[in-house]
DNA sequence: GCGACCAGGTTTGCACATCAAACCGACCCG
DNA sequence: CGGGTCGGTTTGATGTGCAAACCTGGTCGC
């Protein structure tokens, strides 16, 4: 299921970044999510595809599965067998991975070792170049002007450094 | 500046993922890039914003600078003071930030404390949902069948099991 | 039935990273 | 001078990461 974090009890500013990070942010689990995502749903697929240690990818694939990333799904009764697959909360990580894919292609590797393509219509086949746009107006996120504010929640977290004050005697 | 990752020296399979991973894939990275992209620039401000403790950032920011993500920039001579920017390869980095905001607002907290608002031209104000894009085309790209080759940089790097579709599976 | 082999882990022993908290030196303010 | 801020560095305890060996079932060849 949906593993909640608690954003009080995170260090630092109240945000849902540190909470995913919290659930998907240790070494290997984004790893572990392309991995699957690519086809590779056992253990030692994983581990290769990977190159985490056995035991780190056990942890990591437990982990995983407490936050409701990933789910096993059994594919051999005889010797018990279970493959790792992604939830409705897993596929909604690929964003993710294309963002730091998108980004290792630009400015962490010389030449990248992967290209995307996708033929959209029956028009010619291109390269992917992937933008993020608001899905409501049509305007590019990231150059537009955007606005933050709190809602009541984060209204009701940020005034945490004050909670030593009982008497309201300034 | 760029620091480019050698693919045939990380672990498991080539691919520009790992690759940023290796940069901004440790613990605080991500979230010193944040605050600074906040226009927290301050050692201070950073380390209240970001939670983390203060010899781990004394290590990211480093880190970081030395990724040609942050770069330092002074702002005051007799007290030796420099506050931490974004580079060109920063400010690349907000598209994987928002991404993971919108998971987290999604799957990893009970409700966001922060709301992403903008106004494009004159009409009304709305709530920021991003999706991914093809520049090149308008189609989205999550939804649709994406494929994936090798390049000759990518052949020359691997002797590993390639290649399945994307499954998006049940 | 016997030994080799495989998948999916678990255990072990050691190295390295992380943490909170104390410390430090330069500077400023009164 | 005394106290405070800023931007770190040092310290000692604790935790996490790693490679490699080991274990537990089950299958296969014969």
């Amino acid at each position: 299921m949906t593993a909640a974090i608690d954003l009080a009890g995170l260090p630092g500013r109240p945000c849902t970044i540190a909470a995913a990070l919290e659930l998907v942010g240790e070494r290997w689990s984004l790893l572990v999510i392309r991995e699957v995502s690519l086809g590779n749903h056992r253990f030692s697929d994983i581990a290769r595809g990977t190159g985490a240690p056995r035991d780190r990818l056990t942890a990591r694939l437990n982990a995983l599965v407490a936050a409701g990333v990933l789910e096993k799904r059994p594919y051999s009764d005889s010797p018990p067998r279970s493959g790792y697959h992604l939830t409705a909360s897993g596929r909604d990580l690929l964003p993710v991975l294309q963002a730091l894919l998108q980004w290792g292609d630009r400015w962490a590797a010389d030449s990248p070792p992967v290209r995307l393509t996708h033929a959209p219509g029956d028009s010619a086949v291109h390269q992917v170049d992937a933008a993020w746009i608001c899905r409501t107006c049509g305007e590019p996120v990231m150059g537009s002007r955007v606005t933050r504010e709190l809602t009541p929640a984060g209204r009701a977290l940020s005034g945490l450094p004050d909670e030593e004050e009982h008497d309201h005697d300034h």
